[in-house]
RNA sequence: GUGGAUGUAGCUCAAUUGGUUAGAGCGCCUGUUUGUGGCACAGGAGGUUGAGGGUUCAAGUCCCUUCUUCCACCCCA
């Protein structure tokens, strides 16, 4: 049989072109990391599945799990997110080790779903967490620092929002309905998540459908359509005294003073579909109308640690991916042109000035300026050509003539410009290009 | 898992109601004579039309199956 030149379904090559602006997307997420004093680590690829039925729902944790079984017929999945991985790292040092631990990885996930636009079966996401902290602080930073990280692509006022919503405040009006039992609070929650795409009738209609009675569904879309905070305290008089309510206020209150005030909002209908979130949550939206779409989020989720059988510790994420942004990015026009060092084409005048050209390559290199030395040593012309079609700058030809004066000619392909100098001086130019 | 679209050269697309050896532009390779790319000119390579089956004198074109890619749903990054 024919073998195809395609990647796997759902999978992805990443040729030169596209491998440069992913390294752009992860070398930003990790400066903007290493800034706020989190450490990076790592883990392996492959977990008991356990882990990810635990907590991480049917789909996530269940038939979308690449699975693998090892000689002794243990059932082990390739991680499909990071959390419980990196919560099973930290239940196994946390005691010894002093709080809070701030971690973050640049990590790939496999999941069998079906591709479509911003969704592949392979992805990429960064994850940074805050272990051993239930300060208020630890919200306000894992937020602050996706704020920085959308910032640090240089985005247009207005081309994004990050919703802030509390699963406290949702509790808080479910546990207050007999009719809502625990086992359709996690369908309650997904169905509110849903509730802008589907709509009013809709969700009325599902939450009828899961045994929902008439007066707790009137709650919950009033819930849903409390655009703001004063609204939600009209609609709900004694929400005003909840821990829900006075964590955002505090949440927000605190981002506006550090001036992101015009990239928050309030909002109740963000929910996060994941089922270990249990406080603050928030999403960060694309508003470019090409693009309007959810570009990851994050959460508090103190709970998820005793499927370890260790004492839950507090915890707070937030895990942007790599599709996702580049979407973002992409819409905005935010991918710079010159993503990568300029590298210099070392012409080879003819085999008796190989080794000059070599000793000149290597010199540019010693200067930390990339360098290609040609292997054919045929005509000026086509080896030109070649640096020009492979998009360099810079070319170097050293014949009979540079090599008698001990020096190299720098031609500028995009002037066209040629001019005898030291390596030390062409080193200089290409640098600063 | 469900639904909709799609597939002709490396890429973007042509091919009259089914009718000769399936074309073009771009790209790629080689030249236009030997120390200089882009431009121009000349030439060349490259397709069992995604795959398999069927209907027909005849299929890129019609039918069935399958796969791919894209989009939406589910779920989510």
């Amino acid at each position: 049989m024919e073998l195809s030149t395609q990647p796997l379904k759902g999978f992805a090559d990443w040729l030169p072109e596209e491998f440069k602006i992913r390294k752009y997307i992860f070398d930003t997420y990790r400066r903007v990391c290493a800034r706020f004093g989190y450490q990076e680590y790592l883990t392996p690829m492959l977990e008991d599945a356990e882990i990810y039925r635990a907590k991480s729902g049917d789909e996530v944790g269940g038939k979308e799990l690449y699975m693998v079984r090892d000689r002794a017929g243990r059932e082990l999945a390739i991680r499909p997110e990071m959390t419980p991985s990196v919560t099973r790292l930290v239940a196994s040092i946390y005691q010894a080790t002093p709080k809070p631990i701030k971690l973050f990885s640049i990590a790939n996930f496999l999941r069998n779903q079906k591709p479509q636009r911003g969704r592949n079966r392979e992805f990429w996401q960064l994850n940074y967490d805050i272990f051993g902290s239930e300060s208020i602080n630890s919200d306000v930073e894992i937020i602050q620092i996706a704020l920085e990280v959308m910032l640090a692509f240089a985005p247009p006022e207005g081309s994004f929002t990050i919703y802030i919503n509390n699963r406290k405040l949702i509790d808080e009006i479910l546990m207050k309905r007999a009719d809502v039992r625990e086992n359709s609070r996690v369908e309650v929650v997904r169905l509110l998540d849903k509730a802008e795409k589907i709509g009013q009738d809709e969700l009325k209609k599902q939450l009828q459908k899961i045994g929902i009675n008439q007066d707790t569904v009137q709650a919950l879309l009033k819930f849903a359509q409390s655009k703001d905070k004063k609204t939600l305290a009209g609609n709900f008089s004694d929400i005003e005294q909840t821990e829900g309510f006075k964590e955002t206020v505090k949440i927000m209150g605190s981002l506006q003073n550090m001036g992101y005030g015009d990239w928050i909002e309030f909002n109740p209908s963000v929910i996060r579909g994941f089922d270990y979130y249990d406080g603050m949550v928030f999403e960060v939206f694309d508003n470019n109308p090409k693009n309007n779409r959810s570009l990851f989020g994050g959460g508090r989720y103190n709970g998820l640690a005793g499927i370890f059988g260790s004492d839950p510790f507090p915890a707070v994420g937030c895990a942007p991916g790599d599709e996702t942004m580049r979407l973002f990015l992409e819409a905005w026009d935010l991918i710079p042109e010159n993503l990568e060092s300029p590298t210099v084409y070392v012409t080879v005048f003819d085999e008796e000035a190989r080794e000059y050209s070599q000793k000149v390559a290597d010199e540019f290199r010693s200067l930390g300026i990339n360098a290609s030395v040609s292997f054919d040593s045929d005509k000026l012309g086509s080896q030109i050509g070649f640096a020009d079609r492979m998009g360099y700058r810079y070319v170097i030809i050293a014949g009979p003539d540079e090599i008698e004066k001990g020096k190299v000619q720098l031609k500028d392909l995009i002037s066209g410009k040629e001019v005898d100098m030291s390596v030390e001086k062409a080193g200089e130019i290409v640098a600063s290009s």
